[in-house]
DNA sequence: CGGCACATTGACGTGCATCAAACCGTGTGG
DNA sequence: CCACACGGTTTGATGCACGTCAATGTGCCG
């Protein structure tokens, strides 16, 4: 038990959500070494296109990822809240093709590749739970995609304000009507493909009709079921909810079930 | 050597273009079982929300994934090719929340997750290039959905025209001046985020100013460097270039490179 | 020949971007 | 303790890129 258990607890804690681990498996991920730095807010954690050799757990704080165009005009890709080890798929793929910024003050733990393709040879489940892991922030990245194409700029932010509710429980971080998000305005453009000054008429919108109110960071959701009926949101994409995340096990009755073994291949 | 030698050896060239294989990791993956199917253009290959027991490898056609809201409205999220392994992910995420549909006669073959699972148990560097896979494919989601938040319709066709270019001639299934797209304009706008009518009159915009056409599923570029400068496009995030699919051995002069280590465990 | 899927065109409306100014809270230095 | 700067929010005026609706054209197939 080192002194960055704090974190990689929460880490673990975000694993477990979707995959099933061994004690061992839990332990060795507990172990993991890594060293700790702050960021400022509009600071790169991570820049594009240069090779890295560690992956960044959040401790605290808010961190992004941003796509950005030759002219200067970016796009937010993902949001990343304390637990989440926002680049893993780094291990693989260690030159990415954008940048990690913080948007907050954020501490960082850096956990250096080396460790991390050590455990996942050593015990295959953890490394299936990692695949896991980038596959679950895919399918965030799929349903993002939808409402840029598909919805008016009510339901994208009222979608991004159902997603973060969501994340931000199942990470212990405030409770779905009331967590808080410490973006400004402009952020959330950045986040939800719109302008700063249609995101504030946007947020009034969804003040006057008595939804939810965002202000100083925090947000106090006021209709849960009105909000996810204007976003279309439903979060068994996210693979958190009791029902999503482990159907494995009440599914099927044939003795052993194949989706069993992908989730735990040594299971204690 | 088996009957579905050929889609597999297509999919293995796929994997190579990002990932280092030992010939035996090679030969397993040429080896794996699956049967294979016809789909109709406007069939569901993957609905969502229903757990699947094989992954799907097209092997001639085209196929999207697609996200669906509930008044109706769909977006593509992805589109994939001969040699992609569509729904790879499956393996460790076998209930998805979208539908992989097929947008022309698809032939598919099915290769079911256990034996997937299987030879990423006996060889670790499969797995690592199934993750790497994964982790590419959620590549093109980011630069998608930057492009659907800060780019007007033009850039939008442009860049998936300049994508598919690059994709189709990396899989030897044309040059990026000239390939098979066999999409309608109508699919073309669900993979772009606009409307049927306005892809139309982008097309002819295109075509008015030189830079491409696109008629009876074939595209033709007539000014590749106009069309990757309107798209903004830049092929490195596709990890398929000769400059960025192994920059690992060109880097760097310590005595073992961890992004060596990263590529193959097992190289032969 | 009729039917059907797809492409094209036109008229019209609107959701959002753009530009620009004012407002507001907070920290800072004179 | 006021002046001022600064980041963030709010408001208004204006324009356009795109959606929407609806009709017509076009090639293919039975």
């Amino acid at each position: 038990m080192n002194s960055n258990h704090y974190a990689l607890s929460r880490f673990l804690d975000r694993l477990l959500r979707h995959s099933t681990l061994s004690s061992d498996e839990r332990k060795a991920i507990l172990s993991l070494p890594g060293h700790a730095s702050q960021v400022q807010a509009r600071y790169d954690v991570v820049s594009p296109g240069k090779v890295v050799g560690h992956a960044c757990l959040i401790v605290k704080g808010l961190a992004g990822r941003f796509d950005q165009m030759t002219d200067g005009r970016r796009q937010t890709t993902a949001l990343h809240i304390p637990g989440d080890m926002c680049d893993l798929h780094s291990v693989v793929q260690p030159r990415p093709s954008w940048s990690i910024t913080a948007l907050t003050t954020t501490t960082i733990l850096h956990v250096p590749h080396s460790n991390l393709r050590d455990i996942v040879h050593i015990y295959p489940g953890i490394g299936l739970a990692f695949w896991r892991d980038t596959a679950a922030a895919a399918a965030i990245l799929s349903k993002w995609l939808g409402n840029f194409g598909r919805k008016d700029a009510q339901s994208r932010v009222a979608h991004l304000f159902c997603e973060m509710a969501v994340r931000m429980e199942a990470a212990n971080l405030g409770t779905r009507t009331s967590y808080e998000l410490a973006m400004t305005q402009e952020q959330l453009s950045d986040a939800t493909g719109m302008t700063a000054v249609h995101v504030n008429r946007t947020l009034q919108m969804l003040r006057a009709t008595g939804t939810l109110s965002f202000a100083h960071g925090l947000v106090e959701v006021y209709d849960w079921e009105g909000l996810k009926r204007l976003a279309d949101f439903t979060e068994d994409y996210l693979l958190m909810s009791a029902d999503s995340s482990r159907p494995y096990h009440s599914s099927s009755g044939q003795g052993r079930d194949y989706a069993d073994l992908a989730v735990a291949s040594e299971q204690q």
